[in-house]
Order: structure tokens, then sequence, then C-alpha cells
DNA sequence: CAAATTACTTCGTGCCACGAACAATCACAA
DNA sequence: TTGTGATTGTTCGTGGCACGAAGTAATTTG
């Protein structure tokens, strides 16, 4: 009997565990994982369709209904870009804005609570392969 | 600007790597993500129902429908308890069975290959810390 | 045996994602 | 300037996912 799963199998582990973070505290903000996660992109600047679509792995049919909704909820509006008419941009509302700050102020506390129990070192050093993982991730994933 | 985000970013960042590649590969195997994690569930033994929806965390009625989509596809057969007629068992299909091995190796190849990069001392420190936030996470995150 | 519990299903609702087809606009070249 | 082709975003139809309330059948409990 394996004690130690392998770093894959650990991965598809933890990314469900945090899958249903997402969900359970989208639940609380009243926000989808969709929408939290548009929202995040949004946090500091307005971002056309394409560009959106392109950082959420989106078809841009997919986001023209999430952007509809989130805007019918006001977390979202759509400027036009007065450069190119047919360009829309999307920006965050300041009710969307306060929404995710809720969200990600829950989310990263009780993700460091999870990572509470762990010594500083090994935190650090894990942090440091997570990022290395991510940024080797663009020429293996593909994309 | 920041270089190294904290390891609760990082985490937050691979999820969602992870959740894209799990689509994809479930594309070209024909499998949603959510069906992919149930025939893993189901990889080694027959679960009933309530069982089941407890390990995916979903509502029974959610699972209804999950089953009865992979059902229609062959993945996955619906056997009677002879113990308790109420109840039903959850099995894999020789088909099931096919496709999630398709579907795992591809998934642990694509890791692995996400992983090849690190130094062997790096990836095995990595696995334990992530076995070790598995470990505390029911505690944590609750469920 | 009656009541409470358990296992699962049905139904209605809303969200999410895709691809094909479409309209408007832009960029560029002849 | 006038095509021509690319780009931006939308609509529409389809299918899957997840929830909660309500319902049915079988089992357990008092």
């Amino acid at each position: 009997m394996k004690q130690t799963q392998g770093a894959a199998s650990g991965l598809v582990r933890l990314t469900f565990l945090v899958q249903n973070l997402y969900a359970e505290i989208g639940r609380d903000c009243d926000l989808t994982a969709a929408q939290a996660q548009m929202l995040c992109s949004l946090a500091d600047r307005s971002i056309g369709m394409a560009e959106l679509s392109g950082l959420l792995c989106l078809e841009r049919s997919s986001l023209t209904g999430l952007v509809d909704r989130a805007q019918q909820r006001g977390l979202v509006a759509r400027e036009s870009d007065p450069h190119d008419r047919r360009a829309v941009k999307v920006t965050l509302t300041p009710e969307g804005s306060k929404a995710l700050h809720r969200f990600n102020d829950e989310l990263t506390e009780r993700l460091d609570k999870l990572l509470a129990d762990l010594p500083t070192a090994e935190r650090d050093r894990f942090a440091k392969t997570l990022n290395r993982v991510i940024a080797e991730a663009p020429a293996v994933l593909g994309h």
C-alpha cells in the first residue's frame, strides 16, 4: 500500500479540494465559480471580450453569456471603446469590486489556514515550486 | 512588482491550469470533467449512490443525472443490491474502464511532463508537502 | 404495526460551455 | 476609393451540470 502518492496524483486531489472551496465561498458571496474567476481578471483594469476570453480559456460565445449574467447582477459593465466601435470593454462596477474583495479575502483566509500548519521553510519551498511549475505550464500544457 | 506569489495564490492558479487540462483531455476521450471524476471513484469497486455523492461532494439529485448520462453512454451500469432493495450500486462497464484508463494515462503523462523539469529532490519534497496539505484539508475546509 | 429514516428519483430552474452562423467594423491593398 | 479579408462581439440551438423541493419505495425502529 502506497503511503505517499506521487506529485501528479496529489495535484489532482488538491485541485478537487480547491475547486470545492471555490464553489463554497462563491455560494456565500452569491458568485458562481465562473463569475469569481472573471472578476479576478478584471481586478485592476478593463479588458476587451477577446482578451478576456483568452485569459479565461473560454470561447467568445461562452463569455458573452457570462458577462450578460454578471452585468444583470450589477457586477460588471460594458463600455464602448472610442478607438474601435466593434470593441467592448468589460469593467468592474463598484459592487463587483466589493464582491471580488469579499471573495478574495475569504479565499485567501481559508487557503492560508490550510497552509498554516506548514513550517515556514516548507511553505516557502512549496510556494517556490508552485511558481516554478506554473511558469512552465504554458509550454507543457499548450494553449 | 511581486516576483514570487504566495502559496495560496499559486494554488489557485495551478488549480485553474489543472482544471483546464482536465477538460482538454476529457474532450479527447469524450468524457466530461464530472464523468472523469466519477469514473476515478469507481476504479476499483462498485459504490452506492449515497456514498458516491459524498465522495464527489454532490447532491444526490445531481448524481442521478450524472449516472444517467454515463449509463446512456455505456460507461457505467446500475446494479441492484441483494441486501437492500432500495440501494443501487454503480459499476464501471468494460468500456467505462477503458475510457478511465485512457483518461488517466493521458492525465498522468501530461502532469508528469509538467513536473519533469523539477529536480528529483524538489519533486519529492513537493509531493510530500502536497500530501500533507491534503491530509489536513478535511479539518480545515469542512465538509 | 405505525412512524421515522434511508436510498434514490423526478421535476423545475438556472448556469455554463460549445460551435455555427451572422452583423458590424476595421485594416489594407489594388 | 473600393473591395477583400480579418477581427470583434452577438445570437441561437444543444447538451451537460448542479441545486432544492417533493415524491416513492424499502428498511428500521419503537
